[in-house]
Formats: structure tokens, C-alpha cells, sequence
DNA sequence: CGGCTACTTGAGTATTCTCAAATTGTGTGG
DNA sequence: CCACACAATTTGAGAATACTCAAGTAGCCG
């Protein structure tokens, strides 16, 4: 959208532990087998939501989107949050309908991968089968590790892993990783840290106190990321 | 293969969200292009340790395990238990090594998938690609829907949960869903409900207190399901 | 500029944890 | 088959973390 994007663009793609997914697709490949489209986003839009018909996954180019988790007596929580390069809707795979809600949390632009056509795709290109399954794969393993987080780390060091995996994000995309701007609520970070926001603020605020970071509403700023990752002594086990 | 898979399958497709994962592909025919051998497990034995070369997938045929997820600062995790029907490794697949430990909590077997031939095999047998993805998009929502619960539910409605899961997972496989034994420690409870031990044991005695279950050591017997599904008032939001 | 939403901060509460001890079960060796 | 050692479970009491409720501040949109 500015010359943000444009510095991820060129920095092209770095080779850390985060979701990459299809990254290494060649597009114009897939563009042969698969029609893909682009989809521009509003902030607050609804990318889906669930129960409508599942028929594409989607491809991040611009922006940062998150995937809430519903269940049938109201609850909800956010699950995760999508930017530059991630997969979305991999979770409805083999559903009718989607399986969640995905908003976008600034005006952005996603691509649409048809999914049938997908599926005839990795057919004719094996690569491709084993890329999708790999993606797979890396969403579980990021999904039981932010489960491992939050079930052995307390408030504090949620939020200081929620941090430095934010920074890592960006650093990956060629952005500044210890600079940068949040994108979500204080309530969409508790929600996905299963904190209230409330606590999300106050936790802020203590490792501002601490020297760990500069807070200016949704501005960060990452002063010791070895801090960070020690922070507090934690709920060990 | 016995009198219970029988049961099992008569049962057929109970339409509810837990995995059944590669349970419908014919078996006979990967055989045809995947080399699929049995494996034996004691109680507590590994069926297979984070770092260890990654090479197959695994179904389990008889007995319960536990897979846990663990951090290089020493933290781990019960994040699922599997049992006949459930598929294990997909985590690692993309990886050189697993990416978690399973270790089985009884004596049972599992069937050993090597992975590259699946890989191949999906190739020629395209149901069984689009099988093999829906299951790991299965195992995503199914990790999802407990991210949720650990999230937005206190102690009570996560033990009661846990039971009812157990409950209809076992019926699912044609044994009673109403009286069941449980495979797993109180430890291995709570590391999986993020809590302590003895947060799991209390709740228990609290929820045989009100009726809604009978608990005898890990002998479970439920009274009163839908007074399990209200249980506590829940930290909603 | 007004109204609204998002965020921050404080005070008291509540749930879950920690530490400790007692009890029950299990497996092994005698 | 019994006794003992060890592991698993239960239960209690006090402590700690995160929550709830509440008030106040600060940006943002129209």
C-alpha cells in the first residue's frame, strides 16, 4: 500500500521457523492450473465467516487479518493472526463450510486459490502436493506451540512471546523487527493470549517500566529482546 | 481388526467434530503402494521422540497415547491423546525430525506409514490425497476447538469437557460412552487442560459431589452428561 | 467539537496454584 | 502370598496471579 510493502517485496524470502507456507510456489505455475484472483480488504471486513461455503483458501499479500474460533454457545477466541505470505483456510479443508471467522484488521489484499482446482493442481504438480501438506503441517505445529506457550507461561512472558514473535514476523518480511506498528486491539491480543485486555495493558506497561520496550498506544519499540525472552520467572510446568 | 472395529464400523460415520481421520481410505489398497507394517508398544514406551528422523506416519490400531509438545527451555505439554483411528506424525510432516514426543500410555500396536511412499501414493490414488489433507485439516480444527475451550473455560467445564470428548470418542469406537477408563494420569489431564494435578483430582471430586459423574480412580462413570456440558458458569469472555 | 471506542490504572475478589501431608494402589522381591 | 517401596491420587491451607468492576484518560471519526 506504500513503501512499506514495497521493502517486503524486495526482500524476498528468509528462511526462519515461521509460516512461510506456500511461499516457495511458483505463482505463475500455479496461476497455469489455478485461477487466481485478487481480493481486496476493508479494516474490520470479513474475509468469511463460518459456515459459509467453503471453496478457497486465500493467500496474504497485503495486510494483517485475524481468525477467530467460535462455538455453538457463544464463546470466542482469537486463534491467530495472518500476514504477508500466510495461508488462510487451511483449518476448513474437507468442510462444506468454513470453519471460522477471518476479518481483516487493516485495508489489505488477499489472493484466492480456489480449492478444487487446487486439489486437480497438486495432481499435476507434485511439488505442490507436498508444499500444501507441508503448510499443513507448519499450521499445526504453530498452533501447538502458541498451545505450549499458553499453557505453561504466565501472563508476562505470553506477552513477551507474543512480542518477539510479532518481531520475528516482520523482521522475516524485511520490516524493521524491533520497530513496528501493532495491528490488532489490546482485546484481540488478550483474546488470543487468553488473557483479558485489562491484563494485556497492565503487562504492557510493567515491561515498559522494565526497560524491555517502548509502548505509545500501538506503536512498539523492542529495547532488549534478550530481556524479553527471560522476562518473568513463569508458571514452570 | 477385531470384533470391535466391526462395532465400530457399524456404527459408521457418527457426524461429530472429533478426528476419524484416515479411517475411510481402503487399507488394502495402500497397501498396493505403501509398505504398511505393524509396530508393538508397551506401556510408557516412545513411539517416537522430537529430533528422531522423521519417516513415516503412524495409525493406531489398539491402545491410547499421548503426544507432547516440548520447548527448548524445558517446558512440555500433553497437547492430545490419540486412540484406534487416530493418525500421529502429521505434525512433522516438512521436517527432517518429529516435532513432539508420543508416548504410549498402555500396551497397544500402531501401523507405520513411511511417508515418502504416502507421497506417492497420493499421487495415484488421488482420494487418498485429498484424505490425507483433510486430516490434517482435522487435526488444525481439533487442536483450534481446544485452544478455545482452554481459553474461555475455567477448570470445572475444562475437566468436563475432557470427559465428554473422551466419552464420545470411545462411542464412536463402539465401547460405552458412559463408562470408561480413563488411559492417562491426573497429571497427564491437567498437562493437557493447562492446569495442575491437583486442580484435576479436586475438580473431579467436586463433579462426582454434584452427580454428574461416578470416579474411581481412573474409572469413570457418567451420570449426567448434559449437567457435565452446563457445569460450571465458565469465565465467558 | 462531541461522542465513541480504545486504552490505562486502581482496588478488591476469585480461581487456581504451591506446598504439604495423608491415603491408596501397584509392582517387586522375599 | 505378604511386606515394602514407590508412584499416583486426594485433600487442606495459605499464597499468588489474573480477573472483575470501576473510573479516568486519550485518540479517532464524523
Amino acid at each position: 500500500m506504500n513503501t512499506v510493502s514495497a521493502q517486503a517485496a524486495a526482500a524476498g524470502p528468509a528462511a526462519l521457523h515461521e509460516p512461510r507456507y506456500l511461499g516457495d510456489v511458483d505463482i505463475e505455475q500455479l496461476r497455469q492450473h489455478v485461477p487466481v484472483t485478487r481480493r481486496r480488504l476493508e479494516a474490520g471486513q470479513h474475509l468469511y465467516r463460518a459456515g459459509q461455503p467453503f471453496n478457497a483458501l486465500f493467500l496474504v499479500n497485503v495486510g494483517c487479518l485475524k481468525t477467530c474460533e467460535l462455538s455453538d454457545d457463544g464463546r470466542e477466541q482469537v486463534t491467530g493472526f495472518r500476514m504477508r505470505g500466510d495461508l488462510i483456510g487451511a483449518e476448513s479443508i474437507g468442510l462444506r463450510g468454513y470453519a471460522c471467522d477471518v476479518v481483516a484488521l487493516e485495508a489489505g489484499e488477499v489472493w484466492e486459490l480456489p480449492y478444487p482446482p487446487m486439489l486437480s493442481a497438486c495432481l499435476r504438480i507434485p511439488e505442490l502436493q507436498a508444499r500444501l501438506t507441508s503448510a499443513l503441517a507448519e499450521e499445526i505445529r504453530h498452533d501447538r506451540s502458541w498451545m505450549l506457550a499458553l499453557g505453561t507461561l504466565g501472563a508476562e512472558r505470553r506477552v513477551a512471546s507474543f512480542l518477539l514473535d510479532l518481531a520475528a514476523r516482520y523482521g522475516r518480511l524485511g520490516f524493521s523487527a524491533c520497530h513496528f506498528i501493532l495491528r490488532m486491539s489490546r482485546a484481540d491480543i488478550a483474546s488470543f493470549l487468553a488473557l483479558k485486555h485489562e491484563t494485556v495493558s497492565r503487562v504492557l506497561s510493567r515491561l515498559q517500566e522494565r526497560g524491555l520496550i517502548l509502548v505509545e498506544r500501538r506503536e512498539i519499540r523492542i529495547l532488549d529482546a534478550d530481556g524479553l525472552r527471560e522476562a518473568e520467572p513463569a508458571t514452570l510446568h
